[in-house]
DNA sequence: GTCTATAACGGGATAGAC
DNA sequence: GTCTATCCCGTTATAGAC
């Protein structure tokens, strides 16, 4: 690829970044370093991407590529409601798990561009609730569920599902946890959020 | 007071901060407009505060005090769980309603300072919940209540209590809500909330 | 379109003299 | 405690090479 939006340069970059990211903490990474393990010159870098917070939102919805789409179908698919929710834990925690970036970057995104909503249109993409609400709302008529507010209920389950991930640090210090020990809580707590969700909805 | 934490100039720059903070966002005022403003040097203003960062979170720790302690009261008084629930979740909404920046500050900075989460001094002391474990424990030996872990079950609480006020902008987007509908949903959902935990709670 | 070199500006942080 | 000078970093700009 020889165009400016794919080119092994730019990928470097990213890839260098991300790594660096990850490794250091986004504050304590230098774009003059990036560019340097990277191998090029730090106005190319921002030929490419004209800032440090450009870059990482390109880093950002490049992620939410890889993985948003795992996420989106599993809230239209055509799952009795208990597997459906069952799944849409796991597989949202495996995906927080195996990419820690993710949640601080949604958050210092939203927090920065308040104001600019087309920003937030990547992020907004993950939510598409409406064959879940519809769900809900048929599986309350028949009395198979408690009648609850859809939104509610899924605002409840991504709070349920992501803040822990925000407050990560906050958690292992409060509880005395080291890395494996923190990864054993969040595991375990995919099984108490399913548990908290199915006995909201219980009639 | 001429003592270094005490001073005059000390609190005059963290009244000027805090003015400037609320009134432009913290990343669009710098440093030696605060100093400036507040008629000191900008090199004494750093004597004092080693970093902007550091200033932020001494500002941030000293706004919570007051709302702090009415919070941590809560979940050591000697109340009906259900009572003290209830109560729980009302009380931080409301503190949370009164100053809608605190959460975006705790998050960007527990996100800054990912490995020292220890400095958060005034954040950790929120979450003494000692007294509330050991009751939900005694609740559960009774058969009053679901056995559930008590520390996820406290975690499960503040996530769908603060969560929300994290992407706040996120929900209005989506949801299309002015700030008085935003503010409605916020209302509706300290009932949604308290049914959840209750539910997840019955045996 | 891709890449280098270099200079400059503004903002945060620091050393050291007083 | 106070101030000057300086440094580092993100960012912008320019001029030019391939």
């Amino acid at each position: 690829m020889d165009t400016k939006h794919g080119s092994a340069t730019r990928l470097k970059l990213m890839e260098t970044a991300r790594e660096l990211f990850i490794a250091k903490g986004v504050d304590r990474v230098g774009v003059r370093e990036i560019a340097a393990k990277a191998g090029v010159n730090l106005s190319l870098m921002n030929y490419y991407f004209q800032s440090k917070e450009n870059l990482l939102e390109e880093i950002f919805e490049q992620s939410i590529k890889d993985n948003g789409q795992k996420i989106r179908q599993i809230l239209n698919a055509e799952l009795p409601l208990d597997s459906k929710i069952k799944l849409y834990v796991n597989t949202y925690t495996d995906v927080l798990v195996e990419d820690p970036l993710l949640v601080p970057f949604v958050l210092s995104i939203i927090h920065r561009n308040a104001e600019q909503a087309p920003r937030l249109k990547s992020v907004h993409s993950l939510y598409n609730t409406e064959a879940f609400s519809k769900q809900l709302r048929q599986e309350a008529e028949k009395g198979h569920i408690r009648n609850i507010d859809p939104e509610q209920f899924f605002i409840s389950m991504i709070s349920l599902i992501l803040f822990p991930f925000a407050i990560k640090p906050l958690i292992a210090y409060r509880m005395g946890l080291n890395s494996e020990e923190m990864a054993k809580f969040l595991e375990d707590r995919r099984e108490h959020i399913y548990i908290m969700l199915m006995a909201t909805l219980r009639p």
